[in-house]
DNA sequence: ATGATCTCCTGAGCGC
DNA sequence: TGCGCTCAGGAGATCA
């Protein structure tokens, strides 16, 4: 499940790969996704790709002729290959590249998007502050707190607030910043929203030197798995001790998604 | 306007 | 062994 640091990694894989290049033929696959973009897939072909951006947990492909948006939701890969090679089920669409290579891009359960834009469209106008972002400081943070009532957990993945924070790491914030995952945006006091801030950008800064988490599904574009797992505290973790006091971790359901936090130093 | 709930989708894991 | 069931979850749409 490919959040901020996963996304990352892959955007500074693609960076190195195909700034400068050529699409030279793009051949999307029939399965439908849950939103299609303004423009056919097919456009894609003949555009040069000028860089490759991200804002949360969406890769923005600034291309000669437009802006290419690809999310991978849950199971989304974007990966390399050599024209013969077998192709993988669920491929909805290849790239084919000026230096012969491909690009598949495989998703199984079309949770993501693939979407051309004309070039200046904003297709992330609607996102929050990238969490990464030097702009995403604690005031900024403490702006968005206090004007929500929703329960921590449901604001940290809200893409509206902070962009690129999913489960995995709203768990592992809130647990290092010692806060209740129930606790209301707004009521969390002033002398904690820096802790809250720093745990936000470490916990993604850390994974993201690991080059992500993976549970089943994540690759980066080499087909590598993230190496973060093992530094989890909370997540996917319940009935294990909490790494700081050692009380079994709880979990719960919050909105139809599981939260896993230690019920005893989390207030 | 905001927060809560529903929806999309497939594969993995489980019990029988 | 294999079948059917449940679950996982990002984000946009829809409901209250």
């Amino acid at each position: 499940m490919p959040e901020l640091p996963e996304v990352e990694t892959i955007r500074r894989g693609l960076e190195r790969e195909i700034v400068g290049r050529q699409i030279t033929h793009a051949a999307p696959g029939r399965a439908k996704f849950r939103a299609a973009g303004p423009r056919p897939l097919r456009e894609l072909a003949g555009q040069h790709v000028v860089a490759v951006a991200r804002h949360g947990k969406f890769l923005l492909w600034d291309l000669s002729d437009g802006t290419f948006v690809v999310h991978l939701g849950m199971t989304g890969r974007i990966l390399f290959a050599h024209p013969g090679e077998a192709e993988p089920r669920h491929t909805h669409l290849v790239l084919e590249l000026d230096d012969g290579r491909l690009l598949r891009f495989v998703d199984p359960r079309r949770f993501g998007v693939l979407q051309l834009f004309r070039r200046g469209a904003d297709p992330v106008a609607h996102l929050g502050l990238d969490a990464l972002s030097p702009d995403f400081t604690w005031q900024a943070l403490a702006c968005q707190l206090q004007a929500s009532r929703a329960p921590l957990k449901a604001f940290l993945l809200d893409q509206r607030r902070v962009a690129g924070v999913g489960n995995i790491y709203a768990c592992e914030a809130l647990w290092r910043s010692r806060l209740s995952p129930r606790r209301e945006a707004r009521h969390v006091a002033a002398s904690r929203i820096a802790l809250l801030h720093d745990a936000i950008v470490g916990v993604l800064r850390e994974s993201l030197a690991q080059g992500g988490t993976s549970f089943n599904d994540y690759v980066n574009h080499l087909g590598e798995p993230g190496r973060y797992l093992p530094q989890l505290a909370v997540y996917a973790r319940e009935g294990n001790p909490c790494p700081r006091c050692g009380d079994a971790v709880r979990r719960v359901a919050q909105g139809g998604r599981s939260t896993f936090y230690c019920g005893r130093c989390q207030r």
